[in-house]
DNA sequence: TGTTGACACTCCTGTAAGGTCAGGGTGTAT
DNA sequence: ATACACCCTGACCTTACAGGAGTGTCAACA
């Protein structure tokens, strides 16, 4: 039986013998065996395949833990079920990084021209007047950023039922102080024209607000536009702010056309 | 003057109290002012900005370090150098990723058609032949895979001076035992058919060869396959391996079109 | 004036996937 | 006998924070 040594086997597999002591330790990848005197281990020409899945599963974006399990299933179903879902994450990743790259490219342009690199950032123009009064129909819960699209279905699959009509104006009304990522208390709506039919009649209050251009890993930054307009002019909250998606992805494929307008109540101390 | 508790502050930046702490331990953004009994920390409605603005470097793959350092620019061409050399990092891992996708794509489909999730790795044939003579344009160095392009540039140049007539076949020659992505010992070189003004002259040697389909970050996979082949059956290494560029991404865009075959110079033991 | 609850502080440990020593044993060739 | 390549373990380092323990601060309410 031919075994190689451990720095043979690292140059065949091209990875470092430090990762190779790492994944015995994990258990991920254990030599076929191992001097019990000396501690050399000695590994199997075999094992040089399952290290290359490895590296595979690896840049499939797994983690080693991930990957550990994932050669233990046995089920082709199931690993098959793990590796659709592994596609979508990745082809998610590459939207998300697309729009990052747009941004970059943008605030380049931006940045050259005027000489100032917060000009791009720091331009919300905040107004103060009174919100639009809307009839909706909304549905608050916990919710992550990326279960807006579920809940938005939930409410349109009402629309034929409940026989409304939409005016294809659609917020949000972040009800937690501090908003998180994951999980934070929401209330997604649709305006509707049917008054009587509505959940809830959003009366006009008077508000500080901006329109956010743009793609929403910056709207934080319309957030803190308005707050610091509000602590500086003497203001205080007065209730849940709100989002309303003027034009969204499906007014236009490319982020930098989105706008947004925030809204957040407010009264003089 | 008004001043926010670090509370209300990661509140409107939209990151952790923990963030701010760190952040400050680091000296990338310290409160404006710090009570000198209590420890509290007092932020400045002004510092959101600066805040949005690490937020938005962080985005754009930089590293906390690296912000700092660019926060401390004061000329506007270095900072634009900088952003611009992001852009392009950005870009190229935005170009890896796809590919990887695109393997993981493929490696779906070929598992649910075979139900064997190593067959798309290991199916490498293995063939005993004489390597082709060659007459080469050759340039040794060590350099990192990501400078195969300048290196090859450098003997491309040489085609009119020399007059002398590539046959299109490109290679590279590996004297490393063992290989590092960032620095090789490289031997890149390009057929031609002048046998007079090569530089080298390669002559056939029994190899053990493969053909690699597909892209590069799986090249590893088939120096296995043939690794464990010629220790398997009975060869040892007689020379430094290489390769030849069949099909690249000049004849298609799509990696896995791609074609490279590997050799190994052998000799029985 | 005492207590409660929200908020703040520091310090310690942990994460993923290894890299980088330091200190020491093993094996073969000269 | 010694040089040199190769192997071992173990401890600490990296990034950008998160979590928790234990303790202090502050304004409001009883």
């Amino acid at each position: 039986m031919i075994m190689l040594q451990i720095g043979e086997f690292s140059k065949v597999c091209q990875v470092s013998v430090k990762t190779l002591h790492h994944y015995d330790k994990l258990g991920l990848l254990m030599p076929a065996e191992v001097d019990r005197f000396t501690g050399y281990r000695y590994y199997r020409t075999e094992q040089i395949d399952t290290m290359n899945y490895i590296q595979r599963l690896k840049r499939y974006g797994f983690s080693l833990e991930e990957i550990q399990h994932i050669i233990s299933l046995s089920d082709n179903r199931v690993i098959s079920a793990r590796l659709r879902q592994q596609k979508e994450k990745l082809k998610h990743e590459q939207q998300e990084r697309a729009i990052i790259l747009n941004e970059l490219q943008t605030h380049i342009s931006v940045f050259e021209r005027t000489g100032d690199i917060m000009t791009y950032q720091k331009s919300y123009t905040i107004e103060v007047k009174n919100s639009p009064a809307m009839n909706v129909l909304a549905n608050r819960a916990m919710m992550g950023v990326d279960e807006f699209g579920k809940y938005y279905g939930m409410l349109f699959e009402r629309v034929p039922k409940e026989q409304v009509t939409p005016t294809g104006l659609n917020g949000a009304r972040y009800f937690d102080e501090e908003f998180n990522h994951e999980s934070s208390d929401v209330e997604v709506f649709i305006e509707i024209k049917e008054k009587e039919k509505a959940d809830i009649i959003l009366e006009p209050q008077e508000c500080a607000m901006t329109v956010h251009r743009g793609g929403y890993s910056t709207l934080s930054e319309a957030y803190g536009a308005i707050v610091s307009w509000i602590i500086e002019n003497g203001y205080e909250y007065a209730g849940a702010p709100f989002e309303l998606y003027i034009k969204t992805q499906f007014n236009s494929p490319s982020p930098e056309d989105w706008e947004t307008e925030v809204y957040f109540p407010i009264k003089k101390k």
